[in-house]
RNA sequence: GGGGAGGUACCCAAGUGGUCAAAGGGGGCAGACUGUAAAUCUGCUGGCAUCGCCUUCGGGGGUUCAAAUCCCUCUCUCCCCA
C-alpha cells in the first residue's frame, strides 16, 4: 500500500493552499490526474527557486499521474504582474522564443516526455490566434472586474501602477486551464503561492466554459532561514544550467546553506524520505549538507557530475563524515567507497574556473594585480590591491602581502599558476608555449 | 490639462555654495573565531596610482575663484486636483 502523493507532498512542504483538499487528495491517491504547471520564459535558465514546482511534478509523475508543462510563449509578452511591485520590462519576441527553447530543454532533465510520459505545450498555440473581439465575448465576459480588483496581485500595484496589458495577464492564464481543462482532461493546475489568484480565476472559468470541475494547488514561496526569496541571493541566482552555474558551485552553494535550512530544503530539492531529511540533520549536520548538496546536484546534472564536485570538495575542505556513519538512503556512502579505492579523493582541479596564459604573457611580467583582476577574484585592480592588503591574496597556496608584486616565469608549477581570494574562491592559470 | 514632491554610489538614505569621493544603515569583500554554518568582532567598499591625480550626486547648458548644493532647460518617477 503506497502513500498517496498528496500526503508525500504535504510531509515536505511543497503545500501552501489547496482548493478542495478533501477531493483532490481522494483524486490523486487514485487513478491518473492530468495536471499542468506554467513557465512563464523570462530567462535563459531557470534558477533554483523554480525548481519547487519541477520537484512537485516529478513527484506526481512517479505516482502516475500525468504532468503538463506549459511554456508562457504567449503570456510572457504579457507579463505575469503577480508577486511583483513594477512591471518588468517587456523581452521581445525573438528573446522570448529562445527562451522557451532553454526552458524545454531544461524541463526535459527533470521530466519524463516519453510517450506516455508528460507533455510539454506551448500557449502560443491557442493564444496566439485569438481574435480579440472574439476574445472578449466568449471569456472576457465571464470575469467581473470588481472580482479581479480583490485580487491580491492587483491591489498590491494599485499603488504603484497597474498597465492595462498586465491586467490582463490574469485572464490569459485562466483561459489556458479551461483549454486544458477542455482538450487534455487537465483537472489541476499548481504553481508558486503568488499564482492562487490566477489559478482560482481559471478554475471559475473552466466551471463556467465546459461545466467542468478543477483543481488548484499552491507552493509555498521557498525563503530562507533569513526570510530571503531562495536562491536568488544579490549576489545572483543560483541557476540550473551549468554554463551559468557550475555543478561545482551548485555543490557548494547547497553545501553552504545556513543549518537551519537544511532539513527543509533536503525536503524540497531531494527525493530522500522526510523521515531520514530530518534524521540526518540531527546525526551530523554538516554531512547533512554533504548529502543534500550531492542529491540536489545529481538531480540537476547527473551522478558523474555531482561525484566529481563531491570529491573536489572532499579534497578541498574535507569530508563531515569519513567513516561513513550515518545511516543514508542515498547513494553518497558507496560513491565515497569507491572515490576512496580508486584514490580520487585528493585535490582536485574539477570544478576550479581555469584559464589559459601564454609564455608571453608571462614574458611582460604582468603584476600580481592583473592576474587576480583576470582571473575575476578582483573586478578592478583597487579592488586586487586591497584583497592583498587585507590579506586575502593567495599565489600557489602563499599568502601574497605586497601589492606590486610581479608574476615570473619562477611562479609557474606544472604548468599552472593558482590563484585563490580568500578562503572559497579560486583561480587556476595553465601556461601554454605561444 | 493644472498643482505639488522628488531623481545622490549596488540598495535605502543624509547632505542645500568651499572642511564632499560625499554621513549613517543594508548588502558585498577580506581578516579573526568556527564546522566550507550561524552569531560576534575588526578592516575595506568609485577609478588610476609613490604624496597625488582622474571621473561621479537624472541629461545638457549657465552663474561663481569654487556647485551634489544657485539659475535655465530637457527628461523620468510619485502624489493631489480636473
Amino acid at each position: 500500500m503506497s502513500t498517496n502523493v498528496f500526503d508525500t507532498l504535504q510531509e515536505r512542504g511543497f503545500l501552501y493552499q489547496t482548493t478542495d483538499e478533501e477531493n483532490l487528495r481522494k483524486l490523486l491517491g487514485g487513478g491518473p490526474v492530468t495536471f499542468y504547471v506554467g513557465f512563464d520564459p523570462t530567462a535563459t535558465s531557470m534558477h533554483v527557486g523554480n525548481l519547487v514546482p519541477i520537484m512537485a511534478m516529478v513527484h506526481l509523475q512517479r505516482a502516475g499521474h500525468r504532468p503538463i508543462a506549459i511554456v508562457g510563449g504567449a503570456t510572457g509578452m504579457v507579463g505575469d504582474p503577480s508577486g511583483k511591485t513594477e512591471a518588468r520590462t517587456l523581452l521581445d519576441k525573438d528573446a522570448l522564443h529562445k527562451n522557451c527553447e532553454y526552458l524545454k530543454t531544461q524541463l526535459g532533465r527533470y521530466l519524463d516526455f516519453g510517450e506516455e510520459g508528460a507533455k510539454l505545450l506551448n500557449n502560443l498555440d491557442w493564444i496566439g490566434d485569438l481574435n480579440y473581439i472574439d476574445f472578449l465575448r466568449e471569456i472576457g465576459r465571464h470575469f467581473s472586474v470588481n472580482r479581479m480588483l480583490t485580487a491580491e496581485s492587483v491591489k498590491l500595484r494599485l499603488e504603484t501602477g497597474l498597465s492595462f496589458l498586465e491586467f490582463n495577464y490574469m485572464l490569459l492564464q485562466a483561459y489556458d486551464f479551461a483549454v486544458l481543462a477542455k482538450d487534455h482532461g487537465c483537472i489541476l493546475q499548481m504553481g508558486g503561492q503568488d499564482q492562487w489568484g490566477n489559478i482560482v480565476m481559471g478554475i471559475d472559468l473552466a466551471r463556467r466554459v465546459s461545466k467542468k470541475s478543477t483543481y488548484g494547488m499552491t507552493f509555498p514561496l521557498v525563503t530562507n532561514s533569513a526570510g530571503e526569496k531562495f536562491g536568488k541571493s544579490v549576489a545572483g541566482a543560483i541557476w540550473i544550467e551549468a554554463e551559468q552555474t557550475s555543478p561545482y558551485h551548485y555543490y557548494q552553494f547547497w553545501r553552504n546553506l545556513d543549518d537551519r535550512d537544511v532539513a527543509k530544503m533536503a525536503k524540497l530539492y531531494t527525493f530522500l524520505p522526510a523521515s531520514e531529511c530530518d534524521a540526518i540533520c540531527e546525526a551530523n549536520i554538516n554531512r547533512a549538507k554533504e548529502i543534500l548538496a550531492f542529491e540536489a546536484t545529481k538531480i540537476t546534472h547527473g551522478a558523474p557530475e555531482a561525484e566529481k564536485s563531491y570529491a573536489a570538495s572532499v579534497a578541498e575542505f574535507g569530508s563531515a563524515d569519513p567513516d561513513g556513519r550515518i545511516e543514508t538512503t542515498s547513494d553518497l556512502p558507496s560513491v565515497d567507497l569507491r572515490l576512496k579505492a580508486s584514490g580520487k579523493l585528493q585535490k582536485s582541479e574539477e570544478g576550479i574556473p581555469t584559464s589559459s596564459l601564454t609564455t608571453s604573457d608571462l614574458e611582460q611580467t604582468p603584476r600580481l594585480i592583473e592576474l587576480l583582476t583576470r582571473a575575476d577574484l578582483a573586478t578592478s585592480a583597487s579592488e586586487a590591491r586591497r584583497l592583498i592588503k587585507q590579506g586575502g591574496a593567495y599565489l600557489n597556496e602563499e599568502r601574497m602581502s605586497d601589492p606590486e608584486r610581479v608574476i615570473t616565469g619562477e611562479d609557474v608549477q606544472e604548468g599552472k599558476i593558482a590563484l585563490r581570494a580568500g578562503k572559497k574562491r579560486h583561480h587556476r592559470f595553465t601556461v601554454t608555449n605561444d
